[in-house]
DNA sequence: ACACTATGATTGATCGGCCG
DNA sequence: GCGGCCGATCAATCATAGTG
């Protein structure tokens, strides 16, 4: 396949991991809104805002997460279970409220 | 059935086992219905096969008659699927693609163009 | 220093909704 | 009704950052 990748390829691929404190922001939304982790716009741009990062970043991160919680339930089930726990040890900084039963109706 | 709220003595619990919601067994359905069977080019005719590897030469094609006209018409998409041995549904589809991705940059980058090295 | 994993970005293609 | 487009998302993959 040759692929030149141009010699340098896209700078853009050249990516810098978000900071522990960020993902953490975008972690507790996920998890806290694991039954519809779809961030509406609006709620993209907050993120993006606190996080420090882009729109598109946010909607990558989503995007990514909720393809690879699928990819192993199991595992990402025990991250979801921390960050319950997390969120029921200490009650006064999460803005967002718990998202267990949320929608159990038709599965 | 989701265990209830089982109170009571349980200190190290991994019971809240988080429900399977619909969106984890959200499916997409087949990449393609297979329109006929006809030869299998490395490159462009990687057909149905999930996700087409488009070929350098069909993407220069592809950009360069974007930047010619971003929307195209049924004639002209027959025209370059037919010269680069693609379907007009990819060509289609390929625009499209296009399309929202140079929005996306305009929105962000505000460079239409591309992000190559930065010229300046 | 290196194999392996975690993770951000890219992109062809799908899904639901809207419109001419 | 049908086909194209939009906006969002999926899903596979790329390339690199991080970790042991």
């Amino acid at each position: 396949v040759m692929i030149l990748r141009s010699r340098f390829l896209d700078a853009r691929r050249r990516r810098r991991n978000f900071t522990k404190q960020s993902t953490e922001i975008l972690s507790e939304y996920f998890y806290s809104h694991l039954a519809n982790p779809y961030p509406t716009e609006e709620v993209k741009e907050q993120l993006a805002k606190k996080c420090g990062i882009t729109v598109s970043q946010v909607s990558n991160w989503f995007g990514n997460k909720r393809i690879r919680y699928k990819k192993n339930i199991t595992k990402a089930q025990e991250e979801a279970n921390l960050y319950a726990a997390k969120k029921a040890a200490n009650s006064g900084s999460s803005p967002y409220s718990m998202g267990g039963a949320g929608t159990p109706g038709p599965m | 059935q989701v265990n209830s709220v089982l109170h009571g003595a349980v200190r190290a619990p991994p019971p809240p086992a988080a429900p399977t919601y619909k969106w984890m067994q959200v499916k997409r359905n087949n990449p393609k219905p297979v329109p006929k069977s006809d030869f299998s080019y490395g490159a462009g005719g990687a057909n149905n096969t999930g996700r087409t590897n488009f070929s350098t030469k069909q993407l220069t094609e592809l950009e360069k008659e974007f930047h010619f006209n971003k929307y195209l018409t049924r004639a002209r998409r027959i025209e370059i699927a037919t010269a680069l041995t693609l379907n007009e549904t990819q060509v289609k589809i390929w625009f499209q693609n296009r399309r929202m991705k140079q929005k996306k940059r305009m929105k962000e980058g505000l460079v239409p163009s591309e992000p190559l090295s930065q010229t300046a």
